[in-house]
DNA sequence: GACAAATGATACTATTGTGGTATCATTATG
DNA sequence: CATAATGATACCACAATAGTATCATTTGTC
């Protein structure tokens, strides 16, 4: 089971790399630098473009920078992007909520470790994983 | 994302519906009573009976009865046996350790993550799930 | 002993989510 | 206008999850 699945941590690596350099940075350097495969990377990369995540500049020259500062963009934000949200108490039955959710023992005790999960996760930013691998 | 796949979830309800019948209990009534695909529950309960959770019992007025106490039988152990181990921290990249593990700061978080969703797991057993019920 | 009703073993199939490709259009710079 | 970049979008591959099918074996009842 992952928590974190692989679009997400490449998005993670590539924010961290770009967050890193003050010029833009194009696909080509961060395929060099993190060995993600390219169209996969570019379909990230336009997703947090479109997410405001980070700003893309076209044509030659071009490339992507931060769209705002790295205390902002919270790993659970990445994580919502590309996996939906977080949600550790569904019943397998049924995608809607289950009629017997009220008085399912499981369904409460798992929605405890849901919020205790996002507790967790909630404060992590790129800047604090950054400053964490210094 | 889901804690809890299909399998252990079933698992989980006729392991309840078996604690409850004092007799032994058979695939059809099963069925009847819990709405599972009679060839998968099968297939789930011929897994429990290997591992020892359930009894089984061949031939007519056969059927399954508890093979522990239901104090003794662990939500983890279900999941373990359907969905393997649970960690949360595996580095997307790598099947195996990541070599990076040591200084990479998400690793470190998920680990944590971890250790809490299974202390919390830890003490769920199905006497107490039904206990919950009640 | 034959039959029926149960489980055991095992192989196969379907659906879905994840991970990844490919292609063409658009934009900006020199 | 050529070139080097991103935007949009459709497609493909693989693995995990979910489920099916079939035949063999055991056991109780008449």
């Amino acid at each position: 089971m992952k928590l974190i699945t692989r679009d997400t941590d490449y998005a993670l690596r590539a924010v961290c790399f770009i967050v890193k350099n003050k010029k833009t940075v194009s696909v080509p350097e961060l395929v060099r630098e993190l060995n993600i495969p390219r169209p996969f990377l570019r379909k990230i990369l336009q997703v947090l473009s479109r997410k405001g995540i980070v700003r893309s500049f076209k044509g030659k020259g071009g490339g992507f920078t931060l769209g705002l500062p790295p205390e902002k963009i919270y790993l659970l934000d990445l994580l919502r992007i590309f996996q939906g949200p977080l949600k550790l108490n569904e019943c397998t039955l049924n995608k809607k909520r289950c009629p017997k959710i009220s008085n399912c023992p499981l369904s409460k005790k798992l929605s405890g470790i849901e919020k205790q999960v996002l507790r967790e996760l909630k404060p992590i930013t790129i800047a604090s994983l950054i400053k964490g691998m210094a």
